[in-house]
RNA sequence: GGGUGUGUAGCUCAGUGGUAUGAGCACUACGUUGACAUCGUAGGGGUCGCUGGUUCGAUCCCAGCCACACCCACCA
């Protein structure tokens, strides 16, 4: 027995358990049909599930689940990523609640530390997504620091190496002084700032009392300065070029170049260069052989080519103007709006910095990522994001993978004592290498850099098939076959998947990116732990159940938009598992069972022939749907048909029929119930996992598993059969709404007739009397003969061909009555008064096409006649 | 500066070259009919951002504008 109410709590966890016991998550390898393949987006290890996540599982979890029960080998590949800068951080934050630092444990404890805490806390997302209802495999998850992974990468880095694709060289990069590491500069975020431009004056060489004018947001920086550069196009400065420019407080002379990168409208059109600082003026430096002065330390604070060691650069910043002061330099200094780069994860300022750091040749890279999406061999979906991949990785820059951090994949680069590099996937190899190449046993010190974290998750369509193993899994699974991910890492991941996967397999790692947008709250503004406008998902499930806020993710994503959080409607989709809920009672209470030589294509009954129609044409719906990742389509094709046709219609339908005493009408309807709730609890499932599945075990013996249930396909859907109870439908809906408006007692029995209706309705009406009697609430309905006389009481409406009659002894307000019906007079000569238009202009009656304009003067003529109808109806009332 | 997207009912959003039979929530009235008040029935509510153009016909296609959001690059 179904309980009265529907409680997710009591049987979510449940029903979970049972399928991964049971290995239901697994494909079956021996399976002849097509391949599925979903690889998860790793969650970091330090992650705890968002509502991004919430809706990104969801949907994987929707596809995935809807390509098992079409039988497929199905597989959606888990697994969590190490997340370099992240990782470190929280392991690091901990220690230093016992007051140690990472460098008190050296790398190895500290790595040892790691590895101990992602044991103990790591992966709690894991946890969560099993409460989401995600069907992963979980047996064969993985973690990108796993040692088949790790050998991926090496494996990997070796081979691009030897291509030549990966290469060391001091560059400026951009610097965490936080983390003391480079980072790429994806990991960088500017934000908009008001800062100050700071103006000043250098004198000129040997030229007392003359000095060339300055503008800089960062003065600091001009011990780091080895040139000022002026455009040959500035009339007011270019007699400046070739002479020579005193840096003050050091005194040390610096050449005044001509550069265009001078723009003489901005600033004060002398541009001071810190090649070592600065990217553009890096480049500048590189046109002019200007030397490169570094004034940083690695946490920032300036170095001893300053006069300021051991100072942060704000204080520094401080001084410098003091000193310019003090020497009569200083001009003015003005509000400045700047955008000021930051670290994603640190939150410090960012420094461009010379470092010997090591990259990816992206842009040779790339070549062969743009071709395949060109060519279609990997669509995204929506397509217009191609072309925000196209515009990314045509200017892409080369990749910095080195980290200087701990917790990450260390280079398989190793250093002879004269530098020399070996680069091989382990030590003894390297060592052969090395000491065949000197002909003597060389010592070799390895690369203590270890990798961005995004380049062992550029492997993760492949590694974690197996790669480089030839495996049964890679053989079936790769190419994947859609990858679900968010916009914002189309740059971070999808890109370098594409890269790396093209590069090393030959092969797209996904045919298609269905990409989505972002998870927003109520008001549409982004969710943040600062603002503290996030919502936990752990926290809707607990109260509306997983169901419910998968069945929202389902029904808010369409495509290219962004979702805002709404509780209300969360709430109403956890109300619309309720009423499935109830509907199952309904048909437990009522006995319903499929019976052993049931064939939907059979059944006699009209109900019965309509609701089996329906829910085939609804399958077809979500099917398609689907297909074309369409999910709030799909979604609402299941909730239309189960609220809207199947409870408030069919199961009100089927009531005099149950309480009636045809017993082989009783014995059909029965059976069509049930099976019209099992077609629900499957097209439903890929939703709503778990009621469908408490419901499909609840209520019958099964022999499959709802999870392995199958998908209908190509039902052909008998739609005449739709007709009959359609127009009863409507008879009905009249008939209520001629009752309301009215304003007639809910109890008042009533009897209607039907006058001037063709043979169809009287046959109809007569067909489904009882059905429409009884949900219309009449005492009695009939089809009056053409001409019959009725008495004047009789409240009128039309009803397509016909009239509906309503004869109300007394009960009715005539003045309501009348201004009813002059209402609806004006509204069809609303409408009359445009299809006139219409049909009056020549050119439409000409070029539109004939099917248009017959259906206009069909409409024409139906208003006309109804308002006749109106009219004459208005007119037997005008005495009352 | 370059690019992308959005603007439809009070709110959150679907949708469409041929009268907007739009959805959910909210709102109003009525309702203890033997699945469900986490419910039912009926109803009110929209010049589809603005201005032009294409078209027989535009909310939909095109152009411009306005507003909002986001992405990329840069501002010495």
């Amino acid at each position: 027995m179904l309980e009265k109410n529907y409680n997710p709590k009591e049987f979510e966890e449940k029903i979970y358990a049972e399928w991964e016991n049971s290995g239901d998550f697994q494909p079956d390898m021996r399976c002849s049909k097509d391949a599925f393949c979903v690889v998860i987006p790793p969650p970091n290890v330090t992650g705890v599930l968002h509502m991004g996540h919430a809706l990104d599982d969801t949907l994987q979890d929707i596809l995935i689940r809807y390509n098992r029960m079409q039988g497929k080998k199905v597989l959606w590949q888990p697994g969590m990523d190490h997340a370099g800068i992240a990782t470190q951080m929280v392991v690091e934050r901990n220690l230093a609640k016992e007051g140690i630092t990472r460098h008190d444990l050296g790398r190895e404890k500290f790595i040892e530390t790691v590895w101990k805490w992602k044991e103990q806390s790591g992966g709690t997302i894991c946890k969560q997504l099993r409460r989401l209802g995600a069907s992963c495999d979980w047996t064969r998850s993985r973690f990108t620091m796993d040692e088949g992974l790790s050998r991926a990468v090496r494996k990997i880095f070796v081979s691009l190496y030897k291509d030549g694709l990966i290469y060391k060289a001091k560059k400026l990069v951009n610097w965490d002084s936080k983390f003391q590491t480079a980072v790429s500069d994806l990991e960088v975020v500017q934000k908009e700032t008001v800062g100050k431009m700071y103006y000043y004056k250098y004198p000129i060489s040997g030229e007392p009392g003359e000095f060339i004018h300055i503008a800089t947001t960062r003065p600091e920086t001009m011990f780091g300065d080895t040139a000022v550069a002026v455009s040959k196009e500035n009339q007011k400065l270019k007699h400046l070029i070739g002479k020579k420019a005193v840096l003050p407080i050091v005194n040390r002379e610096i050449p005044i170049v001509a550069d265009d990168h001078a723009d003489p409208e901005k600033g004060t059109g002398a541009v001071k260069i810190t090649p070592a600082h600065d990217f553009n003026d890096f480049e500048v430096g590189k046109r002019h052989d200007l030397p490169l002065i570094n004034i940083l330390n690695p946490d920032a604070t300036l170095n001893e080519n300053t006069p300021f060691p051991g100072m942060d650069t704000q204080t520094a910043r401080r001084k410098t103007i003091e000193k310019l002061t003090e020497l009569g330099l200083m001009e003015k200094i003005e509000d400045h709006p700047m955008v000021i780069p930051y670290g994603d994860r640190s939150g410090v300022v960012i420094e461009p910095l010379m470092t010997d750091q090591w990259f990816v040749d992206a842009p040779q890279l790339a070549k062969e990522a743009i071709r395949v999406v060109e060519q279609g061999e990997m669509e995204f979906v929506p397509k217009s994001y191609e072309k925000t991949y196209f515009e990314w990785m045509r200017n892409i820059q080369p990749w910095c993978i080195s980290r200087q951090l701990w917790w990450g994949h260390q280079m398989p680069i190793w250093y002879a004592e004269d530098g020399t590099i070996f680069c091989e996937e382990n030590e003894e190899e390297a060592q052969a290498a090395a000491d065949k190449q000197f002909g003597r046993h060389v010592e070799l010190t390895r690369e203590t850099d270890v990798l961005d974290t995004w380049f062992s998750s550029g492997l993760w369509a492949f590694s974690t098939l197996g790669w480089p193993d030839k495996t049964d899994f890679l053989e079936t699974f790769y190419p994947t076959s859609v990858l679900v991910t968010g916009f914002d890492i189309i740059f971070f991941w999808v890109a370098r998947m594409m890269m790396m996967s093209m590069y090393m397999m030959k092969k797209v790692p996904f045919k298609k990116a269905y990409i989505h947008g972002l998870v927003r709250d109520e008001q549409g503004r982004k969710m943040s732990k600062s603002k503290g406008n996030t919502v936990d998902p752990m926290i809707l499930i607990e109260q509306y159940g997983a169901d419910a806020l998968r069945f929202f993710m389902a029904a808010m994503e369409t495509q290219g938009r962004d979702i805002n959080v709404s509780e209300a409607r969360i709430a109403g989709y956890r109300n619309f598992a309720t009423k499935l809920w109830n509907a199952a009672r309904f048909g437990e209470m009522n006995n319903a069972a499929v019976t052993d030589d049931f064939n939907p294509g059979q059944v006699k009954q009209a109900v019965n022939k309509w609701i089996i129609a329906k829910v085939q044409q609804a399958s077809r719906e979500v099917t398609d749907n689907l297909d074309s990742y369409r999910f709030s389509d799909s979604a609402n094709a299941v909730y239309q048909f189960v609220w809207g046709s199947f409870c408030d219609w069919y199961i009100e339908m089927i009531k005099p029929v149950l309480y009636g005493d045809d017993e082989a009408a009783k014995a059909e309807t029965r059976s069509t119930f049930a099976w019209v709730r099992d077609r629900i609890l499957v097209i439903l499932h890929p939703f709503m996992p778990f009621i469908t599945t408490e419901l499909w075990n609840n209520t019958a013996a099964r022999r499959t598993k709802l999870i392995h249930a199958s998908w209908p396909h190509d039902e052909k859907i008998d739609t005449t059969a739709m007709g009959d109870i359609d127009w009863a439908i409507d008879l009905i809906s009249a008939v209520r709404s001629l009752r309301a408006e009215m304003n007639l007692p809910a109890g008042a029995r009533l009897t209607v007739y039907l006058k001037d209706a063709n043979a169809d309705s009287c046959r109809r009406l007569a067909d489904f009397k009882t059905i429409i009697c009884s949900l219309a609430r009449l005492e009695n309905l009939d089809c009056l003969a053409p001409g019959a006389e009725i008495s004047k009481d009789m409240v009128q409406s039309v009803f397509k061909e016909a009239v509906l009659l309503l004869p109300l002894k007394g009960v009715v307000d005539f003045a309501a009555e009348k201004e009813r019906l002059a209402k609806e007079i004006e509204t069809l000569n609303k409408n009359l008064e445009g299809y006139a238009r219409k049909l009056g202009n020549p050119s439409f009656v000409e070029r539109a096409p004939a099917a248009v304009v017959g259906e206009e003067k069909r409409r024409q003529a139906e208003a006309l006649e109804n308002k006749a109808k109106l009219e004459a109806a208005l007119e037997r009332i005008a005495d009352f």
